[in-house]
DNA sequence: CGCACTATGTAGTATCCACTACATATTTTA
DNA sequence: TAAAATATGTAGTGGATACTACATAGTGCG
């Protein structure tokens, strides 16, 4: 149990590798990356591999893992539930289009885009990742805005996803950032809109 | 030049291979895909297939330009410079939800996703058609609504690379009706408001 | 009818994939 | 210090990948 204490030879480090993995997968997706690029940049050889995570699978799972507890957009933060709706929505998606397009190699959300793997493992992995965060918005906007929460909480979505899919394109921050402030305009005058009149 | 008196031995129709190649890339992606799949599915063998479509990657050109000529958004329509900009916004995003949600197998944009994949020669296939189809959006926003054109343009990227991926991931059309119906609502009062005000 | 041509099927190529059996070296425990 | 436990490196597993050399069968043209 006391692992501290252990000062086992040290090999090397699995949660370093976890870190390396979650840069590889996140650079280049689950399918882009092979056991050979991994155990490369880990600087090990596979047997060591397997024995510290299992397969590559469960490495991915790790790795989006430490990425959402480093990464994640604070949801909890953002969606405070005294803030005014359409102005914790805004800052939800420009927080998304900061991050999404922060890094040069590093884009798009690695959660999102694991949705889309080739293999079926790592995909049911990312997706169940991804409807967590989804869910959230769609009971944030339960308690805040009943009227039209799933619409919201499903426009929501696909412009995250529009923002981390056109990332990963290369649109540059710049624009991811000023399409989430148009968005966010949009949603604004929606829910304006939406408090003084009861049909459009 | 007269095919039709060609009769040749049936050994396989080779646009009929395009439609099938189309319906499997479109299924499952290019990465999706493979060589065993595709010779299956046409009843051919892989020399049959080298000599008539030279490689995956070309073939996979052609299925997308076949896809582009059948499915895709009919820009030209959609767009007309005499329709209000915001109506025709709207009618492209809706027309993109009612296309990427129709079929239960083949879903979201081919163009699109294949945009996403590993091999870089199809990504980049993919690329160069999709943004052929961004760059008409673009143009037609400088011409009709030249203030915040790129903007508006990257908006409508974003929000249909959205829609597409939504669409691939299980958003039933129905729901990604509603989406793009509340985007083109967005669109509508952003570019009324714009028309009366100069800033925001 | 016979020749040249083309597309075909058989059977492979080399390469990459995720993953592992086995013996060795190092570390912890007794 | 000796034995037990563990992680390591060497080397290789079967399987899938895109792609092809070669002989043959079917074709149109003379």
């Amino acid at each position: 149990m006391n692992e501290k204490t252990r000062q086992r030879r040290p090999a090397f480090d699995r949660e370093a590798g976890v870190a390396i993995a979650q840069a590889l997968f996140h650079e280049r997706g689950y399918d882009g990356v092979s056991l050979a690029d991994l155990t490369e940049a880990m600087d090990i050889k596979p047997p060591s591999f397997y024995a510290a995570y299992g397969s590559k699978a469960e490495l991915f799972e790790r790795a989006m893992l430490r990425y959402a507890q480093e990464n994640a957009l604070p949801l909890d933060d953002l969606l405070a539930p005294d803030r005014p709706p359409a102005e914790a929505l805004s800052a939800l998606l420009l927080a998304a289009a900061k991050q999404y397009g922060r890094h040069s190699l590093l884009r798009g959300c690695m959660i999102t885009e694991g949705m889309r793997a080739n293999d079926q493992v790592a995909r049911q992995m990312a997706r169940n990742l991804g409807n967590g965060g989804l869910q959230a918005i769609r009971a944030y906007l339960d308690q805040v805005h009943p009227r039209g929460a799933q619409a919201l909480a499903d426009y929501m979505a696909v412009t995250l996803r529009g923002l981390s899919a056109a990332a990963c394109n290369g649109m540059s921050r710049k624009r991811l950032i000023e399409v989430a402030q148009v968005a966010g305009r949009f949603l604004s005058r929606e829910m304006d809109a939406d408090q003084s009149t009861s049909a459009s």
